[in-house]
DNA sequence: GACAAATACGAACGATCGTGCTAAAATACC
DNA sequence: GGTATTTTAGCACGATCGTTCGTATTTGTC
């Protein structure tokens, strides 16, 4: 029973690598296979379908995602270092560990115009992500550390925003420094509503 | 000779809408011969490889989004005018005219991590694009529109990236009113830079 | 209208796709 | 350690992929 969870887990790491880079659509089966030195019928038996293959490496990135990103900020006192933390190790992590960039990004503009159980997932997974933007916003108000006016809605989109910026600026037009872009960028989103003096 | 274009035309047509749902990869030519009506071969011989088939929608795509942006743009003063016309052509080309939203961005984050011709063209048509922005910005600065510490380059980025914000939240997650967080973000953006009493 | 050139078609190719089947090997359980 | 269950491999299937080829058909030119 064990041994089996275990195999899954190399053979889903696989899978978020090459999904990262090739896309949901773009993982095959057989490739795959070849990859983590296993026949296709025999990588097949573990997930009973393609789509389900595919379910379980949105889940598997988004666990990845919690670990790297969501984990280690909440380390840091809630509010404002809770919320910059969140963005430096979500571009580290998209950066760095995955070799394709954010692999839900990748996958979320690929299904996005095709309803189906995957379309579904990737927006459950989607939304809970901005959903916990969103959180650590209002905790950051809750603390003192923005002011009561702000719109966490709105500054989660803008945040949000900005990563999809820094994806595609770091990936794809490698000019232009992104990092900084990307730190300037969060800086004036939130820079008008910082309560003076609390924080640095 | 001239029908051979407008074939080519319809043909183009089709695999945008097509692209604009399923990606550049998932473009296929016997699916497309089929929405066209015509036979797999016969749809080849007009292209050599898929290849130049996929070089020529990006191109199409760009041609488009110089016609229903860019174009209609130019016709509006320099400056601020025109540049927030461009966000609002932006907005209603990859909300309603495109089908599957911004061909362009779907190909791009598709093909980021696929070194190759194609990888290179959609590349540049991007940096083409936001080229086009930045110049824009640099005009308005020009036409004492915003305030000449503006960095074209940085806004340029933020007005970059609140697009794609807007169309992940407009196409997958169509909760919260998009096209207002869309507006309020690019005026928030430009609103730091803006010379006072100059414009509305 | 005749001729040359471009365009469309049908069939077939090798490859790869996802997915079943059956049998052997490995594992877990008592 | 023997038994039951799970995991893996090999093979084959129908389908679809991009591509080629030879042959009609249509088109543009004089």
């Amino acid at each position: 029973m064990s041994k089996s969870i275990q195999k899954k887990e190399i053979i889903l790491k696989a899978a978020l690598d090459f999904t990262s880079q090739f896309g949901l659509d773009g993982l095959s089966i057989g490739v795959l296979a070849k990859k983590v030195g296993m026949s296709k019928s025999g990588l097949f038996g573990h997930f009973k379908s393609k789509e389900k293959l595919q379910i379980m490496v949105i889940d598997f990135a988004a666990q990845h995602f919690t670990d790297k990103v969501i984990r280690p900020a909440i380390k840091k006192e809630r509010g404002l270092p809770r919320l910059i933390e969140m963005m430096h190790c979500w571009e580290a992590w998209s950066e760095r560990i995955m070799k394709g960039g954010c692999p839900i990004f990748s996958a979320a503009i690929e299904f996005d115009d095709r309803p189906g159980v995957i379309r579904n997932h990737i927006q459950k997974k989607q939304s809970l992500m901005i959903a916990t933007y969103e959180k650590a916003i209002s905790l950051a108000i809750e603390e003192g550390h923005l002011l009561s006016s702000t719109n966490s809605e709105q500054i989660a989109y803008e945040l949000y925003s900005n990563m999809l910026g820094y994806h595609m600026y770091s990936r794809l037009l490698k000019e232009k420094n992104p990092p900084h872009m990307f730190k300037t960028s969060y800086e004036k989103i939130l820079q008008p509503y910082l309560v003076q003096g609390v924080i640095s």
